[in-house]
DNA sequence: TCCCTCGTTCGGCAATATCGAACAGAGGTA
DNA sequence: TACCTCTGTTCGATATTGCCGAACGAGGGA
């Protein structure tokens, strides 16, 4: 891993960067945010823009991310085999738990949901896939960073910042976690990254029972949990979701 | 518009690549196909994997779209102000209609689909955010062409493909058709992109009267067409809902 | 086993991206 | 109105940078 193209490494900056601030950002504010002179900024935008990949604002001649990257992370669902084996499990463990069912992958210091089966009942409910979770305080990332150790040095390098007030934010109590999360084989986020709010997952495993995603569930605090513990058939019901998708990966038996 | 980075250019065109193929791709199979030698496509799919926009699979050392991309098209989406305007008025339109709701914006040679509200009722259904369509077949694409010149000429430069048998397919019948669609100020789709699937469009305009996307409701044919023409309440439903989101954007009063 | 093809690395050439400075135009202020 | 200060944009010279041909090692198929 030597060499690298400077100018794609720049371009791929510009993207973060407008990914990051949540509205449009003129071309002196990118260049001086970057780093790089105005004209070499205005060269790579032009061509970005020119591909689709930003957009410029005619009116006020802004920039902002452009259409062509929803079309590329679209085609990248489709070619996600993980995710193409989950749909259908995902989709009958939302029906038998009655809650909302994810499933994530790591990517770089998160979880990228990667599909997103709704709740099944009439509320109005937002779309999650392409939306990044933290690791240490979701059900999803416990998982991860309980079986990969890719995902757990990345929550080691960073920090374990206070989401709600139950979030664990000492390593003692995360490690301590972690253990737990191994010896059972599924973990739980109990209103520790939304009020109100709990979850449980199970990791999906590869033919090497290397993990390579999580499947979650996601509910009010007072249907998912009893009495201060998880109900165990949704406990049951995930972990039978993430096996049965780990078999389609030809995962051997358990 | 005049030099543009040859680099980024030759990035794009690998990633559009990968997204057209729609499983991996060897890297001599993508280095033939843009023409260039293989160390060139090399450096670029090195940089495109280090920045996340492409994998590769470690055990047959071909390429793929990457996680980034996914993440990015989801800012792009957060960012979108006519889809932020829409979100309530299609969720309403498609409660009201029973049928489920899209929002489409012209991208290239085609409609790219910018919001999906499924239809309420327990069915299984994919979204489709991200996903492109055809101009000259859709009701999307037909109101699109229609209202706006731009579209126009991607539908006059491209081919006026045959999808079901019920496709407009000769220059005089689509102008025929866009004719009545900017007389009645609405499209339709009648089985002409899926079979047994109909779908109705309105146009939603900007501050200067000019489109910059369209709604939709889609269903089956049966539940949306009466005696071969599209039921009044339905027709009804959608101008409303695509006059409501423009009235949000600032279009003055109708 | 051989052999072909794969992805990868290396090094020299020159095409290419970079940068500073100057340009035109919009927005705001006095 | 006139000024001024930002904006995004263009231009041209410099040398840095990315490009390509060829060679390497490894994997799979016959």
């Amino acid at each position: 891993m030597a060499r690298t193209i400077q100018s794609l490494e720049r371009a791929a900056a510009v993207l973060r960067l407008l990914a990051g601030g949540d509205r449009r950002l003129g071309l002196s504010d990118i260049a001086s945010s970057i780093g790089l002179a105005k004209a070499t900024t205005h060269g790579l935008l032009r061509t970005l823009q020119q591909e689709g990949f930003v957009e410029q604002d005619p009116r006020s001649g802004k920039y902002q991310l452009g259409a062509e990257l929803l079309r590329l992370g679209n085609s990248y669902l489709d070619v996600h085999e993980l995710r193409a084996r989950a749909l259908v499990w995902t989709d009958d463990l939302a029906r038998s738990s009655g809650e909302s069912a994810y499933l994530g992958v790591l990517h770089q210091q998160g979880v990228l949901i990667v599909h997103h089966v709704f709740r099944p009942d009439d509320s109005r409910q937002v779309l999650e896939v392409g939306a990044m979770q933290p690791l240490h305080s979701t059900a999803l990332g416990k998982v991860l960073a309980a079986f990969d150790p890719v995902a757990r040095n990345a929550v080691d390098d960073g920090e374990l910042t206070a989401i709600t007030g139950r979030t664990l934010t000492s390593r003692e109590d995360f490690e301590r976690e972690m253990v737990r999360v191994r010896a059972l084989g599924w973990a739980a986020d109990l209103e520790e990254t939304w009020e109100g709010v709990a979850s449980v997952a199970a990791p999906v495993l590869d033919r090497r029972r290397m993990p390579v995603g999580s499947v979650a569930i996601t509910g009010a605090v007072e249907r998912v949990v009893d009495d201060g513990a998880v109900r165990p058939h949704l406990v049951a019901a995930v972990r039978e979701c993430a096996r049965a998708v780990s078999r389609d990966l030809g995962a051997g038996r358990f």
